[in-house]
DNA sequence: TCTTAGACTTACGGGCGTTAGCTTATGTCC
DNA sequence: GGACATAAGCTAACGCCCGTAAGTCTAAGA
């Protein structure tokens, strides 16, 4: 499949003191490239800058090189992914058992719909070039940190209310259930077709959660 | 890092009827390009060539392209893993339970020892270029299935000796067994420190086979 | 009108995959 | 033991895309 490109507008430049607007277009443009089905290869510097309609060297007011365009698109879907789970959390009904199906199943359905972007958000295909970057491990840490604690919270509330199991440890128990959840949606987001039943998630859930 | 290739010795020419060895030899040095820490994009066809001590162009005698050499390490590896896994099995106490977590903590094992090499057996990284390349779904397809045959077979003993809550569907058990293991032992792959409690294995272990 | 933020053009050097054609050992046969 | 056929691998070169540096233009706003 060629994409070509062809930016029939050649794009009006920003007004002045919104010129931080191309910061977000450039992040936009990457997602947009990853959403294409490309692989991380797909997304380099030049390639961002077309799809995003401007000339390559422009993306250095923003960016100090390829990889911190990643770094910055993996936050943006951090960030995402977050409010993702926060909403369905909130939105379902208000026992814990409901509330912690919706987030684990929102935090799946993420990784199916958007699978280039989870791979780069957890693959950790950046991370082992940082050394030659200007991404920094305090970059790295705590990233998903967020997200995460919405599950902690809505694992606690199950042992709270008294339908899961819960042993003296609600944080390594929370890790476990994020493990499973993201073998499952990491294997969804590469592979074409899973093997394996339909209701493999809500199992998953079942288990690390350890309902009752 | 800047790891320079300095090959003394030219390597001498294979003699007459043993030029398949070269084969082999280019799969090797694609598998320790990757365990030096690089990521895949360090594993180019010129790359790969110069750790071989060859000349780029020879490596078209014995592969159609970059990414077959990416297959042909892939299938190299899960061969490799099925033997650890197997020998893992062997090598363990007779009874189920044993033989379950042998082989379990075998695999986990596989992805601390050999990060980069799990990430390119089970990071999806290759598929999504497989449209411009030599290999076909076909080639994909079935790449884990004998190793995931051991899982079924470690798990299914479990229940057959009663030590598990066996449901009415083993395959599906040893998939969700299977995601799990495969959530940590890819983040262990990825990342440099896992958080979490150090017995996060034997959880998901226990957790997902319904260990009694 | 003039400053300057917000871009652009041009260019360099380097790595990549791949093609075309050449060299040189190796083993065979007279 | 020497000629020769050929397997095994090499050199050179192509076009492409990449990241990045240096310098330039131009429209927005005071």
């Amino acid at each position: 499949m060629v994409t070509l490109v062809t930016n029939t507008e050649p794009r009006r430049r920003n007004r002045r003191g919104e010129g931080g607007k191309l910061r977000d277009e450039i992040i936009a443009a990457a997602v947009a490239l990853l959403d294409e089905g490309g692989d991380e290869r797909a997304v380099t510097l030049r390639s961002v800058a077309r799809k995003a309609g401007i000339a390559a060297p422009s993306i250095y007011a923003h960016f100090a090189d390829q990889p911190s365009i990643m770094l910055a698109v993996v936050r943006r879907e951090m960030d995402a992914l977050t409010a993702t789970l926060r909403e369905a959390g909130d939105n379902a009904e208000p026992d814990a058992r409901a509330r912690l199906f919706a987030v684990c199943n929102a935090y799946l359905d993420f990784a199916e719909l958007h699978p280039q972007r989870y791979r780069i958000m957890f693959g950790g295909l950046w991370t082992p070039s940082v050394e030659d970057t200007s991404i920094t491990d305090a970059d790295l840490d705590s990233l998903g940190a967020e997200a995460f604690g919405l599950l902690v919270d809505v694992l606690g509330a199950c042992v709270e209310e008294g339908i899961a199991h819960g042993s003296d440890d609600l944080f390594g128990d929370a890790v476990a259930l994020w493990l499973g959840l993201h073998g499952l949606a990491h294997q969804r987001a590469v592979v074409r077709k899973m093997p394996g039943p339909a209701d493999v998630g809500d199992r998953l859930i079942k288990a690390l959660a350890h309902l009752k």
